[in-house]
DNA sequence: TGCTTTTTGTACCTTTTAGTATATTATACT
DNA sequence: AGTATAATATACTAAAAGGTACAAAAAGCA
C-alpha cells in the first residue's frame, strides 16, 4: 500500500551526520537539517523522531563507521608498529592538508553531551572502549608475531593509545605548530 | 560621581563562568546566566557586552586560574616525578569522588568554539601551549636537579603530557571504568 | 477506477532566544 | 539641598527555536 519515501534514508541521514558533526546538537538548527537533508521539516519528524532521536541515530551510524575505518588501516599492515603510525600518521596529515579535518563526532558528544545526558555518555563510552579492544588486539598481534616484547601490557598501552587519540584529535581544534603534534605522536609510538 | 555597582563584579563573573563552563557556550540562555549572576540583564549588557564578550572574559580568567592551579602544583613536590603523578592523580580522584568532575572548561570551548572562531582558536591554542611549557620547565627542573635522564627530550615529553592531559579529561566526560583511566595514567608516568 | 494509506508541502503554533527602550532609583559632587 | 550621572528594574521587541495541523499528492491494492 501508498506512498513511498522519496528520500533515500541513507543519504539524508548521512546529510544528518554532516551537519551535527560540525555544529554540534545545540548549535544545529532543525532548519540547518532540513536544508541539508533536502527534506521538509514534517517529512524529518515523521522519518526520524525529534532532534534527539534523530542526533542519537547519526551517533550510531558514525560510531560503526568509525570504528570499521580504524579496525581496517589496523589490519592493513602487517607490522603493528607500522599500522599504529600509520594511523596516527594519517590523521595530523588530514589535519593540516588544506582546509583542516573535521575531529571526532563522538568526541564532540562526549564533551557536549554525554555530562547532560547519561544515554551518550553510555554510547561515547562504549565506542571508547571498544577502540581501546582494536589497539589491544593489534598490540597483541604484535606480541604474538614478535614484533612487540613479550612483556607489554597490551591492555594498558591500548588504553593509553586511545587517550592519546583523543588528545590530540581535541588539541588539533586550536591549530597548534605541527611540531607540537608530531611530538607528542612520536612519543606515544615509542612506547611500542 | 553617581549610583556605583550594587555586584561584585569578581563574583558574578565566576558565576557566569560556571555557567559556560557547564553548559556550554550555546545552551547557556542569558537567562541562565543572569539567575546565576543574580544581576538583571540589561547590568548584564551594560558590565559585560554581549553574550559572546561575557564568554570571552570567563573564559580568559579560567585560563589563568587554571594555569596558575597548575603552575603551583607542580612547583609543590620537590620530586618532578611525584609532582606530575600527583597532578594526573588528583585529576582522575576528582572525577570520581562522589558527584564527578566539570572537567574544563579550555578544551569545552575548543571542541564547541574553536573550530568555528578564530579568536577562540587563539586563545585556547596559546592556553594549550602555555601548559606545555609548564611541564617543560617542570622537566627540565627534574633533569637539571638529577631526577630525570639527561637526554630526556622535555618539550616533546611536555607536549605529549598535554595531549595526555586532555585525553584523560575528555574520556572522564563518558565515565570509563576508573582501571581504563589509571593505566593510561601509568603509562604516561613511565615515560619520565 | 476508486479507495486507503502514508508522505509531502504550506502554514502555523508556542516558547524561548538575544538584545534594548524607558523610566526609576541611588549616589557623588557642586 | 539640588543636580548630574550611571545603574537598576520592568517591560518590551523581533527573530528564531522546536514541533505540529491540515490539506494535497502519490502509490499499492481491490
Amino acid at each position: 500500500m501508498v506512498r513511498l519515501r522519496e528520500f533515500d534514508e541513507e543519504k539524508v541521514l548521512q546529510a544528518a551526520m554532516r551537519v551535527f558533526w560540525e555544529k554540534g546538537y545545540e548549535a544545529a538548527s532543525i532548519n540547518d537539517l532540513t536544508s541539508a537533508m533536502a527534506i521538509q521539516r514534517p517529512s524529518l519528524y515523521l522519518a526520524f523522531g525529534d532532534k534527539k532521536q534523530l542526533f542519537e541515530t547519526t551517533l550510531r551510524k558514525y560510531t560503526q563507521w568509525h570504528a570499521a575505518g580504524i579496525r581496517k588501516k589496523l589490519e592493513s599492515n602487517s607490522s603493528v608498529r607500522e599500522a599504529i603510525r600509520a594511523y596516527f600518521e594519517g590523521l595530523v596529515d588530514e589535519a593540516y592538508d588544506g582546509e583542516g579535518s573535521m575531529g571526532c563526532f563522538c568526541i564532540n558528544t562526549m564533551v557536549e553531551l554525554s555530562p547532560h545526558d547519561e544515554k551518550f555518555e553510555i554510547i561515547t563510552r562504549e565506542h571508547q572502549m571498544y577502540l581501546a579492544v582494536l589497539f589491544q588486539e593489534t598490540i597483541e598481534r604484535g606480541i604474538r608475531s614478535g614484533e612487540l616484547h613479550q612483556e607489554t601490557n597490551a591492555k594498558a598501552l591500548a588504553q593509553s593509545l586511545v587517550i592519546s587519540l583523543i588528545g590530540i584529535t581535541v588539541l588539533l581544534k586550536s591549530r597548534p605548530d605541527r611540531s607540537f603534534v608530531d611530538n607528542a605522536v612520536e612519543v606515544s609510538l615509542s612506547l611500542l
